[in-house]
DNA sequence: TGACACTTACTTAGTAGTAGGTTAGTGTAT
DNA sequence: ATACACTAACCTACTACTAAGTAAGTGTCA
């Protein structure tokens, strides 16, 4: 297989990894049996874990670049903006799964420097683009911060109590914005 | 040392570990060196890792128990006591550690079932105490949810984006119950 | 009182398995 | 011929867990 798609694939499969077991808890042999190489391969193409980390990362930031794009030319209101911003991005996370951004901050104390520096960067990205989808709001930056934190924790409650807490939680937010 | 002694010293470590780098992520040879113990000590005390997990888990709910009994006794508005439980459980988490609870739910699905099961109990539970000292409020259930996700979230969030970060969602929180 | 059986709380030295990472070499397409 | 995409075979370090042994005590008999 080419370099390139080579590349995506593996970035793709790390993505599914970290959002179902973490950064520090997925291994190069998962994910080489997964996608039917050997370490070694994967080494080639990502020299260190960290090294995938990053690409993982810079994928997140386009992500957030793309679907920022894909709101501000949406036609609903304003007021509706930010929280279709999470519609979505709960929409990239399955039943078992948490947030990417959340797992790689409950392993934070652990990365190595150069990766804290990236998750530090896209976390704050996130935070910016829900802030700047409520920038009409009182207090938008400070309800950002609530927005996401509510979202992540229950999430991350969804894996011990069920799924139903994802609705209790939607509902709330909205009501929390009118 | 004497059996019982011993035996809560391994479990306040274990804790402390579990706040920092989650369940699956510490260690017996960490612990035992901590300790000044070798790592056979530790399985003589706790014969598998999960056995420690329950203790842990054992020792949480013990802890909201007596949490429950000192805020029903506190002398002061009923409609205080929930942000009281919020402020009291944050008291025990340092700046570089998360929630226990939101640890053990961050590698939920590769426990050991028995100790999956302990961790859903002492998830409801603390569902349980928020929703019962919020019993005059309308939706209690859905407002518990919401208070704990937000609060553990952010507990996440301070990792990456440091310690302001909870000042912003206490004082929200409060709000939102006026 | 003292010998004997037994327990507690540990240690040393290992097991098998998995982690991230390396090195040298192979097949293939241009 | 050369660069690319890969594999086989390794290495060191760390994981949970175990086997075997030991020093210091405890309880119970004659």
């Amino acid at each position: 297989m080419d370099m390139e798609n080579r590349k995506e694939q593996i970035i793709e499969r790390a993505l599914v990894h970290i959002k179902k077991r973490g950064y520090l808890s997925f291994s190069y042999d998962h994910l080489s049996k997964e996608l039917g190489l050997t370490k070694a391969s994967i080494h080639y193409h990502f020299e260190k874990k960290e090294s995938l980390g990053l690409a993982v990362c810079d994928r997140l930031e386009t992500g957030l670049d793309q679907m920022m794009i894909a709101i501000k030319q949406m036609d609903i209101d304003p007021k509706e903006k930010a929280i279709e911003f999470l519609r979505m991005r709960l929409s990239y996370i399955d039943l078992d799964e948490i947030c990417p951004i959340s797992a790689f901050q409950a392993d934070f104390p652990y990365l190595p420097e150069i990766l804290k520096q990236s998750v530090q960067h896209v976390t704050n990205k996130e935070l910016g683009c829900v802030a700047e989808l409520l920038k009409d709001i009182h207090n938008n930056e400070a309800k950002a911060i609530l927005l996401l934190s509510a979202l992540k924790g229950a999430l991350q409650y969804r894996r011990a109590v069920g799924g139903e807490i994802m609705e209790t939680i939607s509902k709330q937010l909205k009501e929390l914005l009118q």
